[in-house]
DNA sequence: CTGAAAGCGCTTACAG
DNA sequence: CTGAAAGCGCTTACAG
């Protein structure tokens, strides 16, 4: 019976009105001294006053009451496709550190892929009243970036871009990255490459499909004459399939550069499901480099990203648009670089071959 | 100069007051129609009149202001050791999916490991206002535990428990992992099998050493004599130093059970230093089931566990303490399963032995 | 340099 | 069933 006499649940946390009576100022005084942006308004041995009250009471400043005052709420949202794909945590840790170190908070909220429920999240994180927004789900031409330019949210794009430049991007250079990839591959002595693609409605499936095509073509390739195979989606399962038919249709191939670590995963499998051997018959480069790809067997050539790098400036760039800071509004594009390892090695001259574990690293004969 | 008469930076959005003035009525009225609780305080053409206009000005709650006025923020913190581990991101997922489902979102903080550092977390987003927290975070004797009852937070540990069970918990069954891995390797014929723990001070370290000694003690050994090592943290790292140390220390050994997979990955490395093989020579066991851990080499016999439902289990938990629920408060134990790959195999009688990637599953002798 | 007042946008006892 | 008012805790022009 007493106890519901306490109406609030949590325990009555101490106001700025308790700092300012114990201090025996103004509430608007004790505001202003606790603020070290306005503490040069306040005579130096009342705001003294006022911090030490405030220290002894315990008093920390609601900064949702802040918010609502002032209108801005130092929380950030961040949308991800994924957030068990270790990508993402990456660059999701990149965010968070980066963000902390200016004081702000971040959202994550995990889309599940629909698209309207994308707009429904967005809608919420604007109701708590984030300050802006980090997508990491954007596709080539996207609705909910439409959403945010149109309610003026402040938004920055992070490991995938849109094919218009609306908003300012983060990114690794893709085109380069599958560059990176066929060079290793020609020095090596392959010309039988085919690509494997990801999804053509997001950047990074676009461009580096782009990149193989154009750092085939400075080889001496035909564009027309390639030999790509697209997976639907950035999946071993999807990696399977698709390299599956790219190696039952194209036999003759001797490596495939693919567009994405989990798509060349599913390549070994269907490798070993036809009966074949990389690196000894197939070749296979990956794209990001992402944790225990060299663990596994064999261990993988790829792309490295630095997927925290991107996130810390994707954050960095999303203060500028805060702070409307002067200057061109501008991308961060980023180099990535090849990691050999044992995936790759010299094609098979008729029936026999050499591991090689230790290639050197790819210079380009293009450059 | 136009331009500078727009005070607010993002474009005026639509407030309760619009809306009750384009229904002609008063914003409490406007209030109740559109809250689904008190909607039948309202009249029922009064009601569709507010709702009509709401939507057709795109009126959106702002739940900050919400907020300030319940005392409920529907946020929920999330402290998080390390979100670069796949670990922690799936049971993100799983605490994103079950927590959204019921209209809450979520603040992720990633927690550098410093503990001060957790304290000042724990209070920013106290000040935030979230109405519960997630702990992932929790050593055995926790200090932010301690910190959260006394704020009087609600709060849930998530794969982590305290020794003194102060607040609900959703983990894993630490002690019977154990025991399958243990009861599987003496199936195989192991007698010499040792254990590489976690830090002790974690309770999935703590409790993974104490089955590994039951489950010993079962089978008939004493307890005084098991080979235990433990690493200082779960990384590869970190196994590889304390792996070599016990094939060094014990060369006789057959076996290692680990309390975690990045430790077995550990034990990998040291293993082919030491010029030894997995599975012939050795046999290792992993603790998680974590992504990929079936594609390196050898593929890892390891006890799986439920993360994602992990993380679901716990924001259960929370609700059930928002919601103050009825019944007794209680933790969530999920049982763990052994999956068998090929990191286990008989062990090698002498000098031959015969890799067995099939090994029948373990069924408990000491059952 | 300090105080008194208004107001951010909402919800909810309190009257009628 | 509806309106008028208070107030969540803060910040910031406005006076003095």
């Amino acid at each position: 019976m007493a106890k519901d006499i306490q109406a609030r649940p949590a325990s009555r946390s101490v106001t700025l009105k308790d700092v300012a009576a114990a201090a025996h100022v103004h509430v608007s005084t004790a505001s202003r001294a606790l603020n070290p942006a306005t503490r040069n308004m306040v005579a130096h041995d009342v705001a003294e006053r006022v911090i030490t009250c405030a220290h002894s009471l315990g008093y920390r400043v609601d900064a949702l009451a802040a918010s609502l005052r002032t209108g801005r709420s130092m929380l950030v949202g961040v949308l991800v496709p994924d957030i068990t794909n270790p990508l993402f945590s990456l660059i999701l840790g990149g965010i968070n550190e980066s963000l902390h170190a200016h004081g702000y908070y971040t959202i994550v909220a995990d889309v599940g892929g629909e698209q309207q429920n994308q707009i429904d999240l967005v809608e919420a994180l604007i109701a708590r009243r984030v300050d802006g927004l980090i997508l990491a789900t954007a596709h080539r031409n996207d609705p909910v970036v439409c959403h945010c330019l149109e309610r003026n949210v402040p938004i920055v794009l992070v490991n995938r871009s849109e094919s218009t430049q609306r908003a300012p991007a983060a990114v690794s250079d893709d085109m380069l990255g599958m560059k990176l990839s066929v060079d290793h591959l020609v020095d090596l002595g392959h010309r039988r490459i085919a690509h494997l693609g990801g999804p053509q409605n997001i950047s990074t499936g676009y461009l580096r499909r782009l990149g193989f095509e154009m750092a085939m073509e400075n080889h001496g390739f035909d564009r027309a004459d390639l030999t790509i195979e697209t997976a639907h989606a950035y999946t071993r399962q999807a990696g399977h399939v698709a390299g599956r038919a790219l190696l039952q249709r194209h036999p003759d191939i001797t490596a495939i550069a693919t567009a994405n670590d989990l798509l060349a995963l599913g390549v070994y499998s269907a490798v070993e499901e036809l009966g074949r051997h990389c690196p000894g018959n197939i070749s296979v480069v990956g794209h990001n480099d992402m944790p225990l790809v060299d663990m596994v067997q064999p261990s993988l050539t790829t792309v490295r990203i630095g997927h925290r790098e991107m996130g810390i400036e994707a954050a960095k760039l999303l203060m500028r648009e805060l702070r409307q800071e002067p200057g061109a509004r501008h991308n961060v594009v980023l180099a990535p670089s090849l990691v050999t390892r044992s995936s790759t090695a010299k094609p098979a001259p008729g029936e026999s071959w050499v591991l090689r574990p230790d290639a050197t690293p790819a210079t380009s004969p293009a450059g």
